[in-house]
DNA sequence: CGCGCTCCTGACCAAGGAGGTCAGGAAAGT
DNA sequence: ACTTTCCTGACCTCCTTGGTCAGGAGCGCG
């Protein structure tokens, strides 16, 4: 249930080819730009080029540059490039786990839970990222005050939490 | 940006005290239950204790219960006592990340997954798992049968691929 | 009281992932 | 040729995951 320095990296990297109009870009400029050390980028933008969201040519004027329009390019197939699929339970796709006896609906749960991800992040696009204007359902989740709090307060709770 | 074999184990554990009507159930029969190998399930279970999800009494009839009602102890109550701070990034909450130049819309991202997340786990009750009958919320989030595919096709896709 | 039952706790362990670093090779340009 | 930049694999340290093992501490009952 975390987000790993890895695909935290991969995005930022990503946008940043993103708001890039000249040619290929290289890596040490994208690691200056996003304080990223510039070795371990170098295997993540390998990895993106594996995965074919960027592509790269070497030797000098060389660098990374996206192989799709940024208007085309989610953050979940950067996230999924990078950690593979996106709320696994125990390694395994939820759809895909038998649970017995009262716990039977928990699967609807963990599938849920992959759904509202996915709500996210398959819908931003590293497009919107470098504009600033996200999607109207994160513009929704994070207009409430709540979302930016650490722990969340219950629902009764009104005004006697610190 | 997945779900740990503890924090579903903890999860099937306290449905299934929140299914039992009789006093003190004990970890043996929990882990029968659920099929959690028992020696890492009291552990568990001692975490789920320390955080208040749950008591416990020793020696002949004892056994574990919950500690609130069924219907007030929701998934990301447990979920948070065993594995910390949902939807960390880089083991920091997202609001406090500095995100610098072209990537500053992200922190926004972070935070809508988060929410997201909370949308769905802070919803959904013990009892509710018990009944089989989910909130509303869950029950759209599954409805649509791209909720069940292991990889979401691409909105644009209609029937090209496999 | 004594004794069995059950939880409680800490130590340990093997395997793998996270988050990198290092050294060298292979293409591209000039 | 020579530099530049990507490409790749090996390696490293620390921490987490998913457990097991051994023993201690409290509870109830005869």
């Amino acid at each position: 249930m975390r987000v790993s320095a890895k695909a935290d990296y991969a995005v930022r990297a990503a946008v940043e080819l993103a708001a890039a109009e000249e040619g290929p870009i290289k890596g040490e400029r994208l690691a200056n730009a996003q304080d990223i050390p510039l070795q371990f980028l170098e295997h993540i933008l390998l990895e993106l080029k594996h995965h074919g969201i960027v592509r790269a040519r070497r030797g000098a004027k060389g660098g990374y540059w996206l192989a799709r329009p940024a208007n085309e390019v989610t953050i979940a197939d950067v996230v999924r490039a990078v950690e593979g699929p996106i709320a696994d339970v125990q390694s395994t796709p939820p759809e895909a786990i038998e649970y017995r006896g009262n716990s039977e609906s928990l699967r609807d749960v963990w599938v849920a839970v992959r759904a509202s991800l996915r709500s996210v992040l398959e819908v931003v696009t590293l497009a919107d990222l470098v504009s600033g204007e996200l999607p109207p359902i994160v513009a929704e989740l994070t207009a409430s005050p709540d979302a930016w709090l650490t722990s969340a307060a219950t629902k009764e709770m009104t005004a006697k939490d610190s």
